[in-house]
This record gives C-alpha cells, structure tokens and sequence, in this order.
DNA sequence: AATGGTGATGTTATAACATAACAACCTGAA
DNA sequence: TTCAGGTTGTTATGTTATAACATCACCATT
C-alpha cells in the first residue's frame, strides 16, 4: 500500500503517496497560521493518519491509533480533532460510512463528492460541481442549499479487476 | 401540517395529501402482490408513518410510534421493516440524518437525490438523474458506481421566509 | 392430522457511533 | 499575578444499529 510513482490526485489513483502526505501536512500549517488556529499535535497526527491511508476511518478507528501513541483515549479527543479538520476543511465526512477522508485540495471552498470503493474502502473525491445536481432544481423550488453530501460507492479500477 | 390543496409531488411542496398518502400505500400493496413478498401489517404501519409527515424519522422515531400501538418495541422490530422498505424501494435511507422518508415514486428504479430541510426536517426528492454528478468522471478512472447517495441540506422555501 | 420448510416477528444482549458536562492545564495579555 | 481563552483529559451517557437465537404462523407435502 506504498506506491511511489506520480501522476494523479488521490484514492485508488496512483500518485506519489509520501509527498501526498507531506504536502497537505504543510498546507495544513500554513493554513492554520494564517487563519490563526492551532494545529496541535493530536490535530496534526489525526490529519497525518487520514492522509496516510486514502481510506475512510472511523472515528473508533483514529482514536486506537492516538490511544497507541499515547495522544488520546476517549472518544472526544478523536471527534474533536476530527471537528476541527473538516471545519478547516482539511478532512471530510463521509456520511454513508459514518467515517472520516482526508481532504486533498483544502485550499478550495468546495462542494466536493466522493467516489468509496466498498471493497478495498479507499475514497477519491472528484473536486468541484458537486451541486451540478441540484442548481436547477434547488433554485426553481425556493430551496437554499447550505451544504450537499454527494457520495458514491462501487468498486474502483483495481477491485474490479479482482 | 395537513394542507389539502393539490398540484406537485411532495415535501414542502404543497400537495393533496391525504391520496398521496393512501396512493403510495395501495401502489405499495400493488407492488408487493407482483413480487410476491409480503405487505405486512408492521411494514405497512411503518410505511403509513413514514407517509404521514414527508420528514426524516429516526428510526427510534418509528419504533416508539409501534410501541404505542402495540406493534413492537425493539430495535430490530422498526430497522427490519424498514430495511424492508428501502430494499423494496418504498423508502429510502437519508444518510446525513440517520433517517428515513417515503420514496415518492416507488415504481421506478431511481438514483434519488433529496434536499432536507434543517429547520423543518422535511425532505423532498428530486427524481432521476442522481448520478449525474458521476457519469463522467466515474467512467473516466474506471469506478463502477452501484449507488449513490445525493443529500442537500438548507432551507425549504417556507422556512427561508421565517 | 403430523411434519417440515420458509419467512416474519419477539427478545436479549451488545456493538458501534457520538456528545454533554465538567475538571485540569497551558499560554499569553492585562 | 491574575485572568481569559482555548485545548485536552475524563466520566458518563445518549443514540444508532445489529448479531443471535427463540418462537410463531402459514403453507405444502406426507
């Protein structure tokens, strides 16, 4: 689970992994400091271990690896650390796995959507349009959309092979 | 909560409810006949209650409105009919909300996509085309999509007002 | 009528996910 | 120093969901 070639963006595309991480690990800095909120250590490592895998964690499952490293135990450390990403917009939810996603374009205001393999559970957001779905109809009914959970799942490239 | 005027399909749209009610049941009826699995009366009950409001009931929710009718009161007794009626296609799952509502056009095999409304918890679906947001980029990487969760939250045009 | 299969329901127990509430701590400003 | 704000530690509990097994009702066959 440790590919080192380069191209694409995430999930079950091939891409340099080890730079992946480091790269949003430091987007992560910058943006903190600029938007004047600590990134913490538990904070840090949360978002390190979502990058590490493009898998979808649960909460349960951060917070085993925190306990491991001695970062943190009870469940609120985890969801809080967990909050404050997707808050930051450097992580996700993804709600039909009731588990986390790092993000890999946080610089952007996003509306992002998200393909998970449900067999291998690696997750790829597809960036942008997410509310190409809904602009028309939303905006003919009166409807105002605050925030939109787009979200497929199936089997990726590599899955279906097997 | 029981308007009685009649023109579009649900939600907050305004709508004859009482035959939208007592149509989804009988095409309910209709479709169970034909596949030949068995409408009961817990089932038909949940449907009915899902029917009632065009909100999003827990289904906890559900499960206490059984009780007081006697109808069953643990968990598994509401998650089975309500599974029931989602693999039947007679309700559907809303993810963001750990929810279910009726499906409002349970004939057609359907990718839904719904909006929520957060103050009044409504949901209307908007027909068809779910996957839209997918076609193309899924088929580009090679993702096989079996299914698609398409959820907007925000505010229904009556509580945009208030 | 007895038998046995199938699908539905009843029930117990527990798993998995999530948060409220409060205490302790750390850091930087007044 | 003292205070305020934000973060973390911890307890306890709330909420959502399912596994596993017992029972029942119905129908078909013997």
């Amino acid at each position: 689970m440790t590919d080192t070639s380069h191209s694409a963006v995430n999930g079950f595309v091939q891409h340099d992994h080890t730079h992946c991480v480091s790269d949003a690990l430091s987007r992560a800095d910058a943006l903190c400091a600029e938007r004047k909120v600590q990134f913490t250590p538990v904070r840090r490592r949360v978002l390190e271990i979502l990058l590490e895998t493009h898998k979808a964690l649960g909460a349960y499952e951060v917070l085993e690896r925190l306990a491991a490293e001695r970062l943190g135990s009870k469940p609120p450390v985890a969801y809080r650390a967990l909050s404050f990403l997707v808050e930051q917009g450097f992580a996700h939810r993804i709600e039909g796995l009731n588990a986390f996603v790092a993000c890999t374009h946080p610089e952007q205001d996003h509306a992002p959507a998200f393909m998970i393999c449900r067999s291998c559970n690696k997750v790829t957001e597809a960036s942008g349009k997410g509310d190409g779905s809904f602009g028309s109809i939303a905006t003919e009914t009166g409807f105002v959309i605050e925030q939109t959970v787009i979200e497929a799942q199936g089997l990726c490239p590599n899955c279906v092979e097997a």
